[in-house]
DNA sequence: AAACTCTATCGTAATATTGCGATATACAAA
DNA sequence: TTTGTATATCGCAATATTACGATAGAGTTT
């Protein structure tokens, strides 16, 4: 992404743009999407619902994994990821003070 | 941020990553504070409030605009930016049927 | 017209992301 | 212990992002 200037900016500003980066790729919401759509936690079948390679997908789990919004436990052999939900509710009352501040306004 | 496979994933997924990805940097969510403190249409004073450049928020000024979060017009020398609160909304929509699927989950 | 202001764009250097094959690691099963 | 299965990590090539000085284009002011 080249050199950013995060020490200039917030902290608040660099968490939300933070989350919003992990989120920032198709594969990636793909994941949160399926993760959402199974009840119970499900490990390598990611890779098989995802049109990418195995050392693809584990690097976009890592990266959600990074930012704190899914978690994963060690199922034996496997290991079975699943949605962290407290992050999400982080990112969620970030964004509603965003959202909430939205009106229709005349621009200039 | 090197080749991704857009067209393996749904229309939804990729507008919600590219909306994501245009919010994915703290410059451009100071951008949206900024925008949403003013009540009145800034230009150039985004310049000044920001620890950057002027070609470099240029830079993040269009990533905003091409993505349809933020609009300009034309007043007189200068452009005017505000808020598009259309894509904000759609990109809430888009969220909340995310948020509304989050709940605490036992992990495996 | 000349000088000034505002903003976009070009060009470029430094760095990050994406994707994947190959390999390493860790556990399970035979 | 050997084989198989699951996942992470390394290393690399291709491409994208970030930042900014320099410059161009467009409108204002004098």
């Amino acid at each position: 992404m080249g050199i950013s200037k995060t020490e200039d900016f917030t902290k608040r500003q660099n968490e939300i743009a933070t989350l919003m980066k992990a989120l920032s790729h198709p594969a990636r919401i793909a994941i949160i999407d399926y993760l959402l759509s199974v009840d119970t936690c499900i490990c390598g079948d990611i890779v098989n619902e995802l049109p990418l390679a195995q050392a693809t997908v584990s690097q976009h789990l890592k990266e959600l994994k990074n930012v704190g919004l899914i978690k994963g436990s060690i199922e034996g052999n496997a290991i079975c990821y699943c949605i962290n939900e407290k992050t999400f509710v982080k990112f969620q009352d970030y964004l509603s003070g965003i959202f909430k501040k939205i009106k229709v306004q005349a621009c200039c």
